[in-house]
DNA sequence: CGTCGAATGTGAGCGTTGATAACATTGCCG
DNA sequence: CGGCAATGTTATCAACGCTCACATTCGACG
């Protein structure tokens, strides 16, 4: 051919946003039009990216990508980004709960069930920064139940306070100040991890654990007179 | 004329995302192909939004926009958006070490500035959640220079406890523990504020004073035996 | 078993955003 | 005064959140 030296360039514009059937399972009879398991699917799969990458590296429509799914799918789920926020936001908040109740179920006395949440407290936060500052950044009035969830652990908290009281081993003092006073002291450790304090960046958990039993140690004897 | 009773539907989209000089001001010989102190005009009113909106409500294209400037213009004076926000932290971080150092400076002996430093942390945190949070959560390298302040006000505090132990009111245990406890407790209190907390929603400056004041106090005596 | 509505997914597209590249204008230094 | 660096503009991308009209499927009810 004689135009063998002549180019005609030609651009392709290509949208690559909803080249989604890549994603789907390539091994079996699958492609069934319903997914059968969205809602769920996409909740664990954001959890598992909050966790691991942070909130911002989350997005719809990444979320459907990994879901095999269109982009335009999720919506049916859930109205909004925050919506699916606080959702994500829940179910960390549950197994943050179930952490703090685990390490508190085999203490027997007051005290030492109130060390043991700290700890626990504090090691969730190192663990799973981006998490924890989900649970607590996370105001929507849709996510109703995680406040419910902290003003609940706030409660036994004063609870057993009063126990220890009662016991003997904690001075009459106005027992909210106390638990208001033992939960700032367990955030602000945990809340200086997550924000990266010069001091404390990248604790080990064990670290983290020391750290927490001696500054909760520190506040139950006191640093001076008053 | 015949054509009185047909219509023709014409739908027009305009982009307008450039009808910038709208944003000039109207009055004067202005509309100078250089704005003259762009940098400082979009960083005020950065900062301004962050304080007021929080942080989400801040997008260049807004910005540019408040300037009366095209949208690509910040980019010449802050390489993305990170570093726009970094440059706010560092204007925050700047406004709140002044207003730590001003609360300590008419106090005489160690616990006064130590309890002082305290109320004026918690009281910026209230007044300013959205800065504080800004201040707290930015990491990027560029934004070394928070580190160093922090670091900084880290050992001032070390100093202050030393002076309070050689002084006899605070006893001898490791001064950086101390710092560490009293720190978490202050950074605790003031994180609660801004998390919206159930119990410490919305607080005026008086009462996070209060509360900043009993809390110290409260680890001062402590809570109880060890 | 069939049908019909509700639930769920698709495709296309709107408007916004952060970011970049090529080009225009200006200030300033030699 | 001439030229170069600083600064601003225009146009354009890709990605995102979100919406709408339409398609497919599931399941309850006759």
């Amino acid at each position: 051919m004689e135009v063998s030296d002549a180019y005609i360039r030609v651009d392709i514009k290509v949208s690559v946003d909803n080249i989604f059937w890549y994603a789907r399972p390539v091994g079996g009879a699958e492609k069934s039009y319903h997914h059968g398991n969205l809602r769920e699917a996409l909740l664990e799969t954001a959890f598992g990216l909050v966790d691991s990458e942070g909130v911002e590296a989350i997005s719809m429509r990444a979320l459907a990508r990994e879901a095999g799914v269109s982009s335009a799918a999720p919506f049916r789920h859930f109205a909004d980004k925050q919506v699916l926020l606080d959702a994500v936001a829940e179910k960390a908040a549950a197994e943050f709960e179930r952490k703090l109740d685990e390490a508190t179920a085999q203490c027997s006395d007051a005290l030492t069930q109130f060390r043991a949440m700290s700890v626990a407290y504090v090691r969730f936060a190192a663990e799973h920064p981006a998490l924890f500052d989900l649970i607590h950044s996370t105001e929507s009035i849709s996510a109703r139940f995680l406040g419910e969830v902290k003003d609940e652990r706030r409660l036994k908290l004063i609870a057993l306070i009063i126990e220890g009281q009662n016991a003997g081993l904690i001075p009459e003092v106005d027992p909210e100040l106390i638990a208001l006073a033992s939960e700032a002291l367990t955030h602000g450790l945990a809340r200086m991890i997550v924000d990266r304090h010069p001091r404390l960046r990248s604790l080990s958990s064990e670290e983290a654990r020391q750290l927490a039993l001696a500054a909760t140690h520190l506040l139950q004897t006191g640093i001076g007179l008053s």
